[in-house]
DNA sequence: GCCCAGGTATAAA
DNA sequence: TTTATACATGGG
């Protein structure tokens, strides 16, 4: 049995507002309220006792890799109250889910599960992943790790029937025949001028500016991306009339985050301004 | 049956 | 350059 590894003085962090709102695809919660899941091919248990991370099934060695997984380096609470100047609604947001974190999950994962996210709801982006990974990806104690890009580039769209996974399956192929070759270099984006990592990403088919913003804020944690979308742009016509993405600041990607929670939770909120725009 | 879902490719104006 | 439509699938 691998033991549990625990990381003591943890703030800011709500595991189900972090693991279930809409930035990763690849956690379960158990009837205790843990979480279960892979990551960085580790199939771990979640679950958090005050201050306490506990995660189970992980070793001594993991802490820097979990730490990081959990950007625990960073000052929540400092954002937050940074972002809550900018508008009275946004500091409620903030405030409705104050244990938001932006998880730094992996690139290539976060590519592929948003170009699943497409035209989809998150229950079945979830189920999709899910055949994916068992399908495709190596076998890890209690689940499976996410196929690397070398094994799905040999794959075709034919290949890929059994996920359910529509019109997006061709786009996942020519994501992964893209990373595989090096022709997108996806850790380029940590560090290159935003726009020119919008760029690389979108020579993908398949990868527009939402589906490159989201790669970019939960794959390689550039946290000034703000996915603008459909949505969003409902949203921020609903609930920040004026204001436009720029205005939300270097943090503007877990603004972004408190916000898509926020209005989760609050459909009512910017319904009526949902019909106006068809 | 209809509408919608963390959009994008493609064709047409 | 901007706007309209199809796209696969499944839940409400």
């Amino acid at each position: 049995m691998t033991p549990s590894l625990i990381i003591p003085n943890v703030t800011d962090l709500d595991l189900a507002q972090t693991l279930d709102c809409g930035q990763s695809f690849r956690w379960t919660q158990q009837p205790d309220g843990s979480f279960s899941g892979v990551a960085f091919g580790r199939s771990v248990n979640v679950s958090l006792d005050g201050g306490d991370l506990i995660i189970h099934n992980a070793s001594k060695e993991d802490e820097a890799l979990w730490r990081e997984y959990f950007d625990l380096s960073l000052d929540y609470g400092a954002v937050r109250r940074q972002i809550s100047k900018l508008h009275p609604v946004l500091k409620e947001a903030a405030r409705y889910a104050p244990g938001i974190r932006i998880l730094r999950q992996e690139p290539y994962e976060a590519l592929c599960t948003f170009i699943i996210s497409q035209n989809n709801n998150i229950k079945r982006i979830k189920g999709i992943v899910s055949r994916l990974c068992e399908c495709f990806g190596e076998p890890v104690d209690s689940g499976f790790a996410f196929p690397t890009a070398e094994k799905m580039a040999a794959l075709t769209p034919d290949d890929l029937a059994p996920l359910r996974a529509g019109f997006r399956a061709r786009y996942l192929v020519d994501a992964a025949q893209k990373v595989a070759s090096g022709e997108v270099v996806l850790e380029n984006c940590r560090s290159l001028p935003y726009e020119d990592a919008r760029k690389e990403l979108m020579k993908i088919t398949g990868v527009g500016v939402k589906v490159a913003d989201c790669t970019l804020l939960f794959g390689l944690h550039r946290i000034e991306a703000f996915p603008v979308d459909v949505w969003m742009k409902r949203a921020l016509d609903a609930l920040f009339p004026g204001m436009s993405p720029s205005d939300f600041g270097e943090y503007a990607g877990i603004a972004q985050q408190y916000i898509f929670h926020y209005s989760r939770m609050h459909p009512e909120l910017f319904a009526e301004n949902k019909k106006v725009e068809k």
